[in-house]
DNA sequence: GCAGTTACGCTACGACTCGTATCGAAAGCC
DNA sequence: GGCTTTCGATACGAGTCGTAGCGTAACTGC
């Protein structure tokens, strides 16, 4: 008996890998999966990481605990895919500036870093992703990555409105992208989670002007 | 029978606070705490945050589990103590610019956070402290603080050099500084922690240069 | 419609960890 | 020496883990 045939919900989003999801025997109920991880989301606001049990989150969705057993290798697992599903609603909409998209993308990180599921959750995985290679590239795939496209995304029109030079060289382009990225996310993060502060419309805009404009006053 | 007398290790940093350290009876034994906070970090890297046991750390340090309840409340106020021991050795020697004092902060956070039982520690218990606030405050005084006063006296030594404008509203002037500590902050973990790539110091460099002279180029 | 295959719910299980209680012994003050 | 507090050691009930076994349900192909 094989443990993962898709790998529940996870799978879906990359079923170009997955073979063939098997033409025969029953096939594993999709609203379980939905169930399952609504349920993981709603045990991490009521209980946090640390006290978050299986048998209880197999309890709320009404499925029986092997069920979940037989579809995630863990908690930590499970906590990853349902903390992706908050990463679903993610849009970058044109919003015809460098500065308004920037303040875009912070706000829309912002607010899904704001509930509480979202808050106990990621940090925890990413906490015990530091031990782990094949749980970090699964947050990797299946939440960084998306965020990630965002800035690429914002970054590829403020170069076609002019605002920003086009890439030179493509190497030094996708380091100075991923410094833009670590700079972003992690700045939202840390607001967030370490000051504990929200990172209201206030603090995005004066975040937009510093890494637009820099710590140095510019020399008119 | 009351629980903390001097909370352990981190009491002695505070000692302002506990009114009066107990004259009578048998003292604690301080080398039990050094011993204890040895092991747990020790444990951290053996075994990360979620299978790290206190009976395990226990053993470890050669004393009773008894012992390890007495002086912490649990798992997550013993890991706090245990990394905030890491972070004693931040320094911030003046590098002549204000450019070379970033790059320093930036190494030094990097430096620490390298090390696995910063990684797979400290993240956790900020996890952790979404939903527990006096642990969050610990984090805030024991840790947080520390790094914050880097970046702090960073800043004015480079108003002293004329390198930045000196405080116009000490109000606006707080927030800046919240909001700079979050950025510095918040990518070094980033890079570190999620995009598991190492923060050297030709990441150091791009950063800083990100940080002074902002994502537009600057008209000369 | 029947055989084959797989998922499901349910129950039960040993192993482990938790946090506490209890006890006698040890270490420091008055 | 008396008082107070900590220490090591052991034991304990409660809870969780991850797995196994079993009978049933769902779906496919002949």
């Amino acid at each position: 008996m094989p443990k993962p045939p898709g790998t529940a919900g996870y799978g879906r989003r990359m079923q170009s890998r997955s073979p063939a999801p098997r033409a025969t025997g029953r096939p594993r109920s999709t609203t379980a999966d939905t169930a399952i991880l609504a349920a993981t989301r709603e045990a991490l606001v009521e209980l946090g990481w640390s006290k978050l049990t299986l048998g209880d989150v197999a309890a709320r969705a009404g499925v029986a605990k092997t069920t979940l057993y037989r579809r995630w290798a863990g908690k930590n697992e499970l906590v990853v895919d349902a903390v992706a599903a908050l990463f679903d609603e993610l849009r970058l909409p044109d919003r015809g500036s460098l500065a308004a998209d920037i303040e875009g993308v912070v706000l829309q990180f912002a607010a899904i870093l704001a509930r509480p599921e979202a808050k106990s959750g990621l940090m925890a995985v990413i906490a015990e992703s530091t031990r782990d290679e094949a749980l970090r590239e699964r947050i990797r795939t299946s939440i960084v990555a998306r965020q990630k496209r965002l800035v690429l995304e914002g970054r590829t029109r403020a170069q076609s409105r002019g605002e920003l030079p086009p890439e030179q060289d493509p190497k030094t382009a996708a380091h100075t992208a991923d410094l833009i990225f670590d700079v972003v996310a992690g700045a939202v993060v840390h607001r967030t989670l370490v000051s504990a502060e929200p990172a209201d419309e206030t603090w995005a805009m004066a975040f937009t002007k510093l890494l637009l404009e820099g710590l140095k006053e510019t020399p008119r």
